[in-house]
DNA sequence: TAGCTTTTTTAGACAAGTCTAAATATTTTT
DNA sequence: AAAAATATTTAGACTTGTCTAAAAAAGCTA
């Protein structure tokens, strides 16, 4: 139906929109699809054609319903092929990406039905991100990041904006994951570094950069 | 690595090779890849140049170890994914080909690894076929056709020759799958059909055409 | 061996996707 | 408002893979 290039770019815009981008120039559809902008020129003319998007010379591009249906799908695909690379096949989160690039693209209605099945229709990818329902539906995501929290109150670790496997093994290292316990102790002004407690154990400081690519959310059943 | 297109060729060339075509034609390629003679020469002389084969033009091609490890590890992967479908998502035997037709290219070592793990190191895919193994190593088939067997002996199907949905869904139908037990009866004279009995139950009477596609074994240990 | 048929290769075209370099638009500065 | 800087598009080229039509080679036939 699609070419890959043409998913990628679809997802690609879908997953600007998402972080709040509003008009999309092709300025930053080059740096997000690491490409030159007279390639993504090329490809908004051939995506406005087929009425994938609305693009105007100058102006940005915009997805119509069936460019986002399109997109949505994609993204869908991609999130449920990590949770299966992390929760079948034994792979950590620092490894999926790449793989689920490739995967996301198999045309398969009945593959994805069943993987979801498989799966347990899971609501979250390994890094925290929601996974689009089969309607096209995308749950908002209620977290914040780490240098928004209130200190000394219960949190749990719910996602990353940063997904490089740099960042993903950093954490990891530092035994950081989704679903950690923590306890924000204070900011520190020199250097907006965080002081927290991890598990209720481990005394441990985040720079910033680390701060502000976590997302928690406030722990409100402790006992659970 | 190597391109969508590569690959499928390879792969097409070592299937005709272990189904006993020793020189493989421009013509013959062509048919095996729904394409046109003209296409076929193109990329023979591409993968020439990368020495995945030998060609001699107007003599046919011949794949080189690395053609053939390229080769045999699509094949494997193929394999893998076709058993993973049917025996980790449900799928039925005729609906896997199309599926594993595009994730037999996903690059990834880890994967196929995994998955392999994951499915307990199959040795057979859903039609009988043998899994080529890590170190390139394909069993060879000890199986034969259902017409080449001796009346009154108690078989068991083992695979098919025919790869089509519309045979697979056939075989479905009269309750025939790998594993299946029957008895050939007698060869009826007239239309090459076979007279059968399935299952210590059913008398069933068989085309030729179905019967020279059907993989069968002696039963040999028949209370196991 | 000459002539016909079949097979294979070559020539030239096209579509998708990308790139560099040059030309326009747009925005910001002065 | 004109000049300068930046953003975007266009022009032209290249790669991969495919096709049709024409040319060349190989294989038969008599
Ligand atoms: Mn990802
Ligand atoms: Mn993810
Ligand atoms: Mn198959
Ligand atoms: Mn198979």
């Amino acid at each position: 139906m699609h070419s890959f290039a043409e998913e990628n770019y679809l997802k690609t815009i879908l997953k600007l929109h998402l972080c709040g981008v509003q008009v999309i120039t092709t300025n930053e559809l080059a740096e997000a699809m690491h490409t030159k902008a007279s390639s993504v020129t090329d490809m908004l003319k051939k995506l406005a054609a087929k009425k994938l998007l609305k693009y105007e010379p100058y102006k940005g591009c915009l997805l119509t319903n069936s460019g986002k249906t399109v997109a949505t799908n994609t993204l869908r695909k991609h999130r449920l092929w990590e949770t299966f690379l992390v929760n079948t096949l034994s792979f950590s989160w620092d490894e999926v990406h790449e793989v689920a690039e490739q995967l996301e693209h198999i045309q398969s209605d009945k593959l994805i039905q069943q993987l979801d099945v498989f799966l347990g229709f899971p609501t979250h990818d390994p890094h925290g991100d929601p996974i689009p329902q089969l309607d096209g539906k995308i749950a908002a995501s209620p977290f914040f990041t780490l240098d928004k929290a209130k200190p000394d109150k219960q949190l749990v670790v719910c996602g990353v904006l940063n997904h490089s496997p740099d960042f993903l093994k950093y954490l990891t290292q530092y035994g950081i994951q989704i679903g950690s316990h923590l306890k924000m102790i204070q900011i520190n002004a020199f250097d907006s570094s965080i002081a927290l407690v991890l598990d209720q154990k481990q005394p441990l400081n985040l720079s910033k950069e680390v701060v502000k690519n976590l997302l928690v959310k406030y722990n409100t059943n402790q006992y659970e």
